[in-house]
RNA sequence: GGCGACGUGGCGGAGUGGCUACGCAGCGGCCUGCAAAGCCGUCUACGCCGGUUCGAUUCCGGCCGUCGCCUCCA
């Protein structure tokens, strides 16, 4: 098996990878928060990920990859009561726009995708936990983590809890012991239209319990992988870590992965700043193949810039490959071609270096173009299909309709006559269709523009 | 202010102590009636100032600039 070396955010260094359980891997990954539409950038870890975990296949483990939905949030109380409905009622709304909008990216799902309205009882069970270990304490009908209380906190993030901003007018403040403590369990508010009860009385879960519950009660504490967009090393991770370390006396996870951050224009696309495209619109305009090769472009720990030049060349690479499928045919490929492969894996197998397999794709690609002899797709086709893109070299099939074929025949006769103006003119009547047509060594060939 | 990341050719984007990344765009050529597609060639860069070194884009220091987190944002 190929040598797997990832960078670990802890450790802040890249190392050889090893799975708790031979041949099997846990992979863990903060989903989105549901209170609206996503846009691209919540799609970056979704697609980092699942192809992260195609890869691993390839590699020949079985991976377990969870990805959460935070649906009790603030932010979606805040949501729902601006649209007048019931924030349960948008929660839903927007997990299924979440698995409709993802699903067109044509992945496939992650194998667990847990909710955390779903998980309460587990959520209780480690708050009380923490609480029964000193770790967590009881105000006002709130229970608080005791950030003091972990002598490891801040080693994920690398932050001096004596050096954090303490943080004036937070949330909690004149109920919590020290500022730097966050909420396991809110007391139910007024306004809010959900709640659970508890120990403590009713209330919700705080936000990063959820993920400690889930992630340790899908994969169990000390699981291999825990991924997430960079924004969420602090304070949601390392609050995960400390939750987990203190109420389980282990690890949460061996292996931090954090994804860089979509940029327009060079500033975060977030809500609050007002940049927002939503995937589903993005996914519209430039269709599947050329999002998916877009976020490929870019290593994924390096923030990564939108905007229409780059999916525009991003469409014209994926233009590039279906061209190329064209010329290729079913079956195994040359072993000339061989070493090529094998480098593009072993980019992948080096931190996944996608731009860098990328490169090595696209010498393959040349190689294949100036052969004159048919080339079997057989590598491509492993190649594309670790990056989710195999459908590239499907046969289109796309049929000219009768009357477009009739033109471009007219046009083969007007060529062989040597009437390159009635031919021109009959190119031109093809292409008010809607086809482009191409001339070649056995004739013509049409093509949708 | 604290912590961290990054500054590569027109653009995007890897990487390395000395050797062509790669892609997009441009230009020249081959092919083609002309195109399209493809191929070949070309444009050969590493923010600034010092230091280490036989040699630095790559290591060290400083500076400038950009970005992220520190405010329940992937």
């Amino acid at each position: 098996m190929t040598e797997l070396r990832l960078y670990d955010t802890r450790t802040r260094t890249v190392a050889p990878f090893a799975p708790r359980e031979p041949g099997r891997v846990s992979i863990y990954v903060c989903g989105p928060t549901v209170y609206d539409r996503i846009h691209v950038g919540n799609a970056r870890p979704f697609v980092v990920f699942s192809l992260f975990k195609r890869f691993l296949e390839h590699l020949g483990y079985a991976i377990t990859l969870a990805i959460n939905v935070t649906d009790v949030n603030d932010k979606i109380y805040v949501a729902a009561a601006k649209r007048g409905v019931a924030s349960v009622a948008l929660a839903r709304e927007m997990t299924a726009h979440y698995i409709e909008d993802t699903d067109r990216l044509g992945l496939g799902r992650p194998d667990h995708e847990p909710l955390a309205s779903e998980w309460i009882e587990a959520i209780v069970a480690e708050i009380a936990a923490l609480v029964e270990t000193g770790h967590a304490y009881l105000a006002g009908g709130d229970v608080y983590f005791r950030v003091r209380g972990d002598e490891a906190y801040g080693t994920l993030s690398r932050r001096e809890p004596d050096q954090m901003d303490q943080g004036e007018g937070v949330e909690g403040a004149a109920l919590k012991q020290d500022p730097l403590d966050f909420a396991l369990w809110k007391a139910h508010k007024a306004g809010e239209d959900s709640e659970w009860g508890s120990p403590w009385g009713a209330g919700r879960p705080g936000w990063h319990i959820e993920c400690s519950a889930m992630s340790e009660g899908l994969l169990g504490p000390g699981f291999d992988i825990h991924g997430g967009g960079l924004d969420l090393l602090f304070p949601h991770h390392e609050n995960e870590a400390a939750q987990t370390r203190c109420a389980r006396g282990e690890e949460l996870a061996h292996v931090w992965m954090h994804n860089g951050m979509l940029e327009l224009g060079a500033a975060k696309m977030a809500k609050s700043v007002g940049n927002i495209a939503p995937l589903h619109e993005v996914l519209d305009e430039h269709g599947r193949d050329a999002v998916v090769l877009f976020f490929c472009g870019a290593h994924y720990r390096q923030p990564i810039d939108f905007g229409a030049a780059p999916l525009a060349q991003a469409r014209a690479n994926v233009a590039r490959l279906r061209e190329l499928a064209r010329k290729l045919v079913d079956g195994s490929s040359p072993p000339e071609l061989a070493p090529l492969r094998e480098r593009f894996f072993a980019s992948l197998a080096d931190d996944y270096n996608t731009p860098a397999a990328l490169a090595v794709l696209w010498e393959w690609v040349r190689e294949a173009n100036r052969r004159s002899e048919p080339t079997g797709a057989g590598d491509l086709r492993e190649m594309l299909s670790v990056l989710g893109l195999a459908n590239l070299l499907d046969d289109p099939s796309a049929q000219a309709p009768s009357e477009v074929v009739a033109l471009a025949q007219a046009r083969e006769l007007a060529r062989s006559a040597r009437d390159f103006a009635r031919a021109d003119e009959l190119r031109e009547a093809i292409a008010a269709t809607g086809w482009a047509v191409r001339d070649g060594a056995d004739g013509f060939e049409l093509l949708p523009l």
